[in-house]
DNA sequence: CCAATTAGATAGCTTACGTCA
DNA sequence: ACTGACGTAAGCTATCTAATT
């Protein structure tokens, strides 16, 4: 951490900036440049995902869902650690292994409203989707509705082993995919579009909670500088005080330009008068230096300084 | 293709009710 | 008759996700 120190008369301003060693290990250099990829930590109380489903039963099954959505909700905080792009899958997995869902690709119900609005275009869409065997349920209401599939879960394995080798699908690809799953090309296109929005919201939340965390942590740094301004100001205005205080490191200070610098190493003890090293700043110059009492600014084991600039 | 939205499916939770020891 | 435990179904809510705009 570099603290960039101005002082007018009365009084002192900080400005924060992060070093490339800060207090956050996956921060960048930049304060503004945050590394958003989320580190490789994993959470303990949140069980992997392939084994929240072990079992057939039904039963068991609905004590799994529920340990599973009691972590999804935790899932959305800490996400760290968790590839994004790997759905959980076990939605699809419990579900057909218990026989809850309609099995491959059954459509599940029908919505009356958007059935009514469909164009024609639309019918002869599905009457060529019918014929390949894509619709099934539509057969006996023979209207138009909005269906509402569930895919199954080689389906969805295909899938995501599809979206994970490339995200976005050529034509050629789309058709492939759409002739080896039983579906229609747009309804793979329609899927393709939903994953890569549902991995984007999920490394938004990922994203959001690392800058929540920075936030947190440059306010509590701001919080601690503040306090450290405040004893310096202090210390200012007593001088009596201040001068009589033993500095107790080898450190000093230029008031007229905040620098701190180091005595060279035949500096003997505290009461010696500080001498610049040969890095110094304002060599040859007669500067009026006073002690730097660092104990005042840094916490001990806290941070290093830089005792030179220039 | 993306963003926003809709709507179906499903699970968890609560509550009321019935049964039984 | 009263009580507590247990099972079940209905209603509500939250979440996921296919589909639409």
């Amino acid at each position: 951490m570099m603290i960039h120190q101005r002082e007018d008369h009365l009084g002192l301003s900080l400005s924060l900036s992060f070093p490339s060693e800060t207090h956050q290990p996956s921060a960048s250099s930049s304060p503004l440049q945050l590394n958003l990829t989320p580190p490789s930590m994993t959470t303990p109380s949140i069980p992997p995902f392939n084994l929240l489903h072990s079992t057939s039963l039904a039963k068991k099954e609905t004590s799994d869902r529920s340990i599973l959505d009691a972590c999804r909700v935790e899932t959305r905080s800490f996400l760290k650690g968790i590839d994004v792009n790997r759905l959980p899958a076990t939605t699809v997995d419990m579900e057909e292994e218990a026989g809850v869902s309609s099995p491959n690709s059954t459509i599940s119900s029908v919505s009356g409203k958007r059935s009514l609005e469909r164009s024609e275009t639309d019918n002869r869409d599905d009457l060529l989707d019918c014929s390949r065997g894509l619709i099934n349920s539509d057969e006996e209401d023979g209207d138009n509705s909005r269906k509402k599939l569930r895919l199954s879960k080689d389906q969805s394995a295909v899938l995501e082993d599809s979206f994970k080798e490339h995200n976005t699908l050529n034509p050629k690809q789309k058709l492939a995919l759409a002739k080896r799953l039983g579906l229609r090309p747009r309804q793979v296109e329609v899927w393709f579009q939903n994953r890569r929005a549902r991995t984007k919201l999920k490394q938004t939340e990922v994203d959001c909670e690392f800058l929540k965390r920075c936030c947190e942590n440059l306010t509590d740094e701001n919080r601690r500088l503040m306090k450290e301004v405040q004893e310096l100001r202090a210390l200012k205005l007593s001088p009596q005080f201040y001068m009589q205080m033993t500095p107790p490191t080898t450190l000093t200070m230029c008031p007229s330009c905040e620098r701190v610098s180091a005595p060279p190493p035949s500096s003997t003890g505290p009461s010696s008068t500080p001498v610049e090293t040969p890095r110094s700043h304002h060599s040859g110059s007669s500067h009026h230096r006073v002690p730097f009492n660092p104990w005042a600014i840094v916490p001990a084991g806290h941070r290093s300084f830089d005792a030179v600039h220039h």
